[in-house]
DNA sequence: CTGAAAGCGCTTACAG
DNA sequence: CTGAAAGCGCTTACAG
């Protein structure tokens, strides 16, 4: 059997009590005992037993994570491995663990929340989506359970999120665009279920607004999915109406469809991702791309979680994570 | 409060004893009292705490996972992430749950280990590499701890593991090659402190040999890290020496450096990679590359733990995924 | 088939 | 500053 807190005390000719109370350095116990105690510890090579921890305390001390499986672009698109590695950096710094599910769909999702919540597992949920009406937000509001979300939710109760600042992204590039002359630029961007994807279509917008350029709807395409073939299509759809001279995507996926149309056809467009995923550097032309920071996401979420949790609430509930645009080839 | 299993035992009038049987569905209970004590469940919404039944059955349902952070291509390549879903999908079956760290060096990797097994917070461990001289190994075993390693360890005591046939692999691509007409055959690995490096190797060199080629020790470069640069630099190098008219390495992004030199030279070389990550498709030429079916590896790894904990040993305590070689247009 | 009791390994209010 | 005792919410050998 395991060494426990009994031995440790009979070994220190003390009190369970007082072990416990020198291993979780509480109160006024005075140096002596302790040092007898920690002798003991070592002696013994005792390591308290987390399980039983958790159930006196009601706390785990750890976060549950969903990973939505079904992103299709899951391993082309590094997002979720580093926000996961941001959020774990800054848990193991407060000596968190981290706890996943990958969910294949919405209802899966939704029954690892519960999942999490119910059995008291862990002591708050980091959602690394945020869709319109999303279930899990909705039942976490309801169970008032601590949590946090990477992307702004639709419908900010008292719900606390991290965040890029889309609209910002797009404006600053489309202006960017504009002052290098573009005058044509169309945008192919997501669905509209995702926050995201409005906001950086409004970000679009704003920006040939404020530059009296004329809004060309037949310009802008909104695709289901992030995909090659869907932005090489959008691209497609777009040229047949008129041939810009800039492409503005929501996604590297979708940018890369669109230089393949562009090389097939000869075209000298510029064009701008969004992700910068490891693919975007070996385009041909390579893709300039807006980096939305997804490590610091994580770890910025976690960092308001796990604030929350030890009753240190930020003044706001919501961070946001400034995004880079590294300029590459495809806008030269 | 939560309601806990005495609410139920009250309102269904039976003892906690019965009501946790019940839970656990063990023994023989009498279908009445089952189904009173289920709908006690039900009109109170109970759901039993994890964390109390983790202590009083000292087990935890759960696996340990540790993601070496270190690795420079962990966003590039996608094997973790594809391993963590196989690893998970086969926990979710079984319920069980997974916790994660990424741990920046060895040392973290081994003190990782250590808080997961004497923490009682594991009921079991999966590492995803092998080196040699792997402390984790070392420390796991003497601990008499249960563990599946992804890789087969150097030192195999009574090991799990789970692992590609990666001689196979390498022999069974040089071949193919050789049957394509190639005779001056390239090779750049990777350090052989991982034993898939050497295996790979080793795979070479027989096909080379069985077909009474002759080994050209300037053929083969071993490179420190898997990166496009080495590539490039290993590629110029046996250049020098002589243009090789087919090249394998062990890892898609050497395979990219060979490409780059290969087309400022406007060579006509086959090339070859490793691990079938996303980048290969998008390469040009289109990279031939080994898949190695990380998902499999991780679904099988969790397999081979889980079964041993519940006593299930399989006879063979390690497992085989087959590769898989896509052909693309750089062996064509 | 079911219950009372002890136990899993901690924590902590209470008392001294 | 320290201890005895009760409690966290389950499980299970023992007894009936």
């Amino acid at each position: 059997m395991a060494v426990t807190i009994k031995d440790v005390a009979r070994l220190a000719n003390v009190s369970p009590s007082t072990v416990s109370r020198v291993i979780s350095n509480s109160s006024r116990i005075s140096d002596a005992t302790k040092n007898v105690v920690y002798a003991a510890m070592e002696e013994l090579n005792y390591k308290p037993n987390a399980i039983a921890r958790n159930l006196a305390n009601a706390s785990t001390k750890t976060l549950g994570l969903i990973i939505p499986n079904k992103e299709e672009n899951l391993f082309k698109n590094p997002f979720f491995i580093q926000a996961m590695r941001g959020i774990s950096i800054y848990s193991q710094k407060k000596n968190y663990k981290i706890m996943f599910n990958y969910s294949s769909n919405p209802e899966d999702e939704l029954s690892f929340v519960r999942e999490f919540v119910h059995s008291k597992w862990v002591d708050g949920i980091i959602l690394l989506t945020a869709n319109e009406d999303d279930l899990c937000i909705d039942y976490l509001n309801e169970q008032a359970f601590p949590f946090v979300v990477i992307g702004r939710p639709f419908n900010l109760h008292d719900i606390m999120w991290v965040d890029n600042d889309n609209f910002q992204a797009t404006y600053h590039l489309v202006n960017k665009l504009i002052q290098k002359g573009c005058q044509d630029i169309a945008f192919i961007g997501g669905p509209s279920r995702r926050i995201f994807s409005k906001d950086r279509l409004e970000g679009y917008k704003r920006a040939i607004d404020l530059r009296n350029l004329t809004l060309d709807e037949a310009l802008i395409v909104e695709t289901n999915d992030f995909t090659d073939e869907n932005g090489y299509q959008a691209m497609k759809e777009i040229c047949k109406h008129k041939i810009p001279d800039a492409v503005v995507t929501t996604d590297d996926l979708l940018a890369f469809g669109v230089l393949k149309y562009i090389r097939e056809h000869d075209y000298k467009i510029k064009v701008t991702g969004f992700n910068n995923t490891p693919l975007s550097e070996y385009q041909m032309p390579a893709l300039t791309s807006v980096d939305i920071k997804a490590e610091d996401l994580g770890y910025n979420a976690a960092k308001l979680l796990i604030r929350h949790l030890e009753g240190r609430d930020s003044p706001v509930n919501h961070f946001i994570v400034g995004t880079e645009l590294i300029e590459r080839q495809s806008t030269k």
